[in-house]
DNA sequence: CCCAAAGTGAACTGATTAGTTTATATTCAT
DNA sequence: ATGAATATAAACTAATCAGTTCACTTTGGG
């Protein structure tokens, strides 16, 4: 009884049921996934799929957030607040970029926004296992800056925003879009470079 | 012979057919929406219906180009070069959050992204009918006003990407995630007021 | 008023899907 | 080794959906 995780059952091809759940639907999509099509990825029956999962919703359910939050764990660090200001952006724009526009983060970006209405809840678990946590780091360290006088802003919760949104500029409606494949190095420094600058110039001291 | 759009049959009841194809895709998406819902809220028979559409791609197509075109062309006017910036990205910004945020707006860029995939070309088509005109109109206005030193803007093409991901701050990914349903007048204006004292503050003279 | 074009409704095909069932096989702790 | 828990393959149900067909009705121009 070490970790009863949610209500679901564990056992031993549970993992192998949420591997094969991923790869699937991360690359058809909720409705585009077929459970029989899980299954043969996962190398599971039918049948074990569904002792571990009572639905193909909850199945999503669980790949989706489990996954997320491991990912954007991964990529969200703490910030030192002794380096200065633009050494901070940077870095922080990297790793957002890097979850944003990476396969994965499209793909469940992709898959939250053509859900989120017929799927109740799906929206605030993506956005809390992920953007939600980078946003609140953000927040505090414009706060800590702004007391330490490294920064003026007065409304850190519109800065936060504002800069994450100016890491997405261009490569991220591309990317979704489809009008792009993939994103060069010397695109995303561009982009990283013009959201520090502007950010900078707005809110630096 | 006045009108030959496409190759696709004009006749009786093609808007009719158009106009309950848009409702049920709006609100169901692609996958969601079925042709008997589509002929029914139409007011018209299947076999009608499959008379000007030979396939649902096709009529999905006809949809989200032609309305998307049509709403877009009203959000984006000329631009007078002679206003000072602030007015001018000031009316910008509404004209785009007018558009992102509306719930046709909102449910053509769901539904483009959910599907641009499996839709080779309906990405660009949605780009090139909507956002891509008002980048350029952007474009054409910032090199405007380098001319005249309004504005001091040595990447154009850059500047109109931030300025139109500033104006969905915060507001865009929230509603495309279902975390809130509607959208004040007061956070619109928080929004579109800090998306141009950020721009000034950044290309301003 | 007539007739050809356009539209209708309802039944049909064929394919796919989520989820269940069953009889059998594998695994593993004792 | 044995037996109970776990997994399997394959067939099955019931529903849904795109697209077709057909016998019939409506519409509107001449």
């Amino acid at each position: 009884m070490n970790a009863a995780a949610g209500q679901i059952k564990r056992g031993r091809k549970f993992d192998q049921v949420l591997e094969g759940a991923q790869e699937v639907f991360m690359r058809d999509g909720f409705e585009g996934a077929s459970v029989d099509d899980i299954a043969r990825a996962a190398g599971v029956s039918k049948a074990t799929l569904y002792s571990y999962f009572p639905d193909k919703r909850l199945l999503f359910m669980e790949v989706a957030t489990g996954q997320c939050q491991r990912q954007a764990d991964e990529c969200i660090q703490a910030i030192d607040p002794e380096l200065p200001p633009g050494e901070v952006l940077r870095g922080s724009a990297e790793r957002m970029m890097g979850f944003y526009l990476s396969e994965f983060g499209r793909a469940v970006f992709r898959i939250v926004v053509a859900e989120t209405e017929r799927f109740p809840g799906l929206g605030r678990e993506f956005w809390e296992a992920g953007p939600a946590k980078s946003r609140d780091v953000l927040i505090d360290y414009f706060h800590e800056a702004n007391a330490r006088k490294k920064l003026r802003v007065p409304d850190a919760e519109l800065a936060a925003d504002q800069f994450t949104e100016l890491c997405k500029v261009d490569l991220h409606p591309r990317l979704l879009m489809g009008l792009c494949g993939e994103v060069s190095e010397a695109e995303r420094d561009r982009v990283a470079t013009g959201a520090v600058e502007m950010f900078l110039a707005r809110y630096g001291v």
